[in-house]
DNA sequence: TTCGGTAGTCATCTTTTTCTGACTTATTGC
DNA sequence: GCAATAAGTCAGAAAAAGATGACTACCGAA
């Protein structure tokens, strides 16, 4: 039994789609903090106060696949990983703002 | 201990409130639909291939809790009910809108 | 008064998300 | 070599969300 949101005749959603992108307890934290430059796991840790490990992780594997972060590995100083907004990413900004200063 | 999701020290993303008052299985879906006009239990039902009353009704309460949808009780030919949008849920028709075409 | 339509509730079960704590691997400063 | 920093993984537990099936209540028509 295939398990897809199937919604025939149409009544597919289409912002459901992005809208998804964005779910879960931690997406909207990180991408906030991603809209103002690279942002690394430890930062995250900091900021995101009461966010597990775990969690952020998956969070970021997610918003990977999704194609909204770039994970890049910095070869310098001390040796880090940064996530930076893809193209996808950015497009969303936008978007992300006026959801911010609906309230 | 109160596990409010409070991210302290401004780090409170307020897009997430936004987001979480369409996040759910068929949120989305119902609001799309009721964006086209007032919606009915029974509409939804057919419409959201795949949902249950449970889930609809839940999802129907939580809308009506964030006030992005008002229920009314339409005293007329077959007694009924509807849930329109709400000045509230029409603020956020625009931006629905974005996430739509968005992809 | 019984039936169909409309709109649910309730208890329970299953699935999905999130959390916890212990352990890992690579690099770098001392 | 040894500890710290950075970035995780993994197994298991707990919590939240969603699904199921049975049952309820109201109205109107036959």
């Amino acid at each position: 039994m295939t398990t897809e949101n199937t919604n025939r005749e149409g009544a597919v959603c289409p912002a459901e789609e992005t809208l998804k992108l964005l779910s879960g307890k931690w997406k909207p934290g990180i991408f906030r903090l991603a809209c103002d430059g690279p942002v690394r796991f430890s930062t995250l840790m900091r900021e995101l106060t009461g966010a597990n490990k775990q969690s952020i992780t998956s969070a970021l594997r997610e918003l990977e696949a999704d194609e909204l972060l770039v994970k890049t590995i910095v070869r310098e100083k001390p040796l880090h990983i940064e996530y930076h907004l893809s193209q996808k990413g950015e497009a969303i900004v936008p978007i992300f703002r006026q959801l911010e200063s609906l309230k």
